[in-house]
DNA sequence: GGCTTTTAATTAATACATTAATAATATCGA
DNA sequence: TCGATATTATTAATGTATTAATTAAAAGCC
C-alpha cells in the first residue's frame, strides 16, 4: 500500500508551505494575509470585478470572499458599488490607497518569486506550471 | 510582468483542490474532513506518535492539530495518553472503531486515487511527484 | 537544591474554509 | 402576467489556519 507521504494532494500542500515561505514575511509587515493580496492582486490586473469573478480566479468560495471583501473595505483598500443592469451583482475594485500600496509593494514580492524561480530553476519552475495546468483539468 | 494565474502558489492551490474533488465525496459521507482523514492515516501507519510528530506528518500547526484531536477523541475514533518518560508528550493512537472504519473507507479511497493517477497518467504523476519533492527543498 | 532557560502542548484571538440555508433579484414558461 | 425556477450574494454554523501568549514540565547551570 501507497506511503502517507506519496500522497499527492498531502504534497501539492507542503509544496504550497514551502513557497509562501518566500511571501509570508513580506506581506506580513503590511500587514495583509495571503487572501487579501491574491484579492487585491487580481483586481489590479482587472479593474473591475464581479464577485463570483474573483471568487473564482483567487480560488476562494463565495462565503470566505465576502467575509475578506468586508475586512479589505474597513481597511480602505476595496470599493463596492452595485451592478446598474443587475441589483444582484455586486461590482469591486481597488482604491487609490490599495494601487499605491501595491505599487509599492509588488517590486519585493517579484524579487522573492525571481528568487525562488532561481533556486529551484526555471526547467522545473516551466515544467512544473505544464503538469499543474495538465493536472487541473482531470475530474472525477 | 507575471500574470495573476502564473503563480505557484495559486496553481498549486488550485491542483490541490481539483485532486481533493476526487476524495472529498466520500469523506463526507463518513463523514469526516479533510485533515480528520489525514491524522487517521499518520496514526494507522505509525500506531503510536506524539502531537508534535503528527503535526509534522500531516502538515498541520499545533494549535490545530489540538482541536482536531478533541474532536476525534469526542466522536471516539482517538485516544490520548501521557509519556511516563516526559509528563508534557501526549501520546496518540487509533481505538478499535477508528482501525475498523479506516479498513472500511480506505479500498474507496483507493480506487479514487488510482483513478486520479490513471486519468493524469502514471508518467505524469512520477514527474509530478519528483518535481514537488525538489520544490520542497528549496527556502528563502 | 534553587534558578534560569527550553520545550511540549494548549489557550486566545482573529481570519479563512466549507456546507447548508436564506434573501433578493432575475429569468423563463404556461 | 404570473408563478415556478434559477442565480447572486450573503448569513449561519462548524472546523481549520495562523500568530502570540500561556501553562506545565524538563534540562541546564550556579
Amino acid at each position: 500500500m501507497r506511503k502517507f507521504d506519496d500522497s499527492i494532494p498531502l504534497q501539492l500542500l507542503k509544496a504550497r508551505e514551502v513557497t509562501m515561505g518566500f511571501f509570508r514575511p513580506i506581506l506580513q509587515e503590511i500587514p495583509l494575509t495571503e487572501q487579501q493580496w491574491r484579492v487585491i492582486r487580481a483586481l489590479n490586473e482587472h479593474q473591475e470585478l464581479e464577485s463570483k469573478q474573483l471568487a473564482d480566479l483567487c480560488c476562494i468560495l463565495s462565503p470566505s470572499l465576502t467575509g475578506i471583501i468586508n475586512r479589505l473595505e474597513q481597511q480602505g483598500y476595496i470599493q463596492r458599488r452595485k451592478s446598474a443592469e443587475d441589483q444582484r451583482r455586486v461590482l469591486l475594485s481597488l482604491t487609490d490607497k490599495a494601487k499605491e500600496m501595491f505599487a509599492r509593494v509588488s517590486p519585493s514580492l517579484e524579487a522573492r518569486y525571481a528568487a525562488m524561480a532561481e533556486q529551484f530553476s526555471e526547467e522545473n519552475m516551466q515544467q512544473l506550471h505544464e503538469l499543474l495546468n495538465k493536472l487541473c483539468k482531470i475530474h472525477p
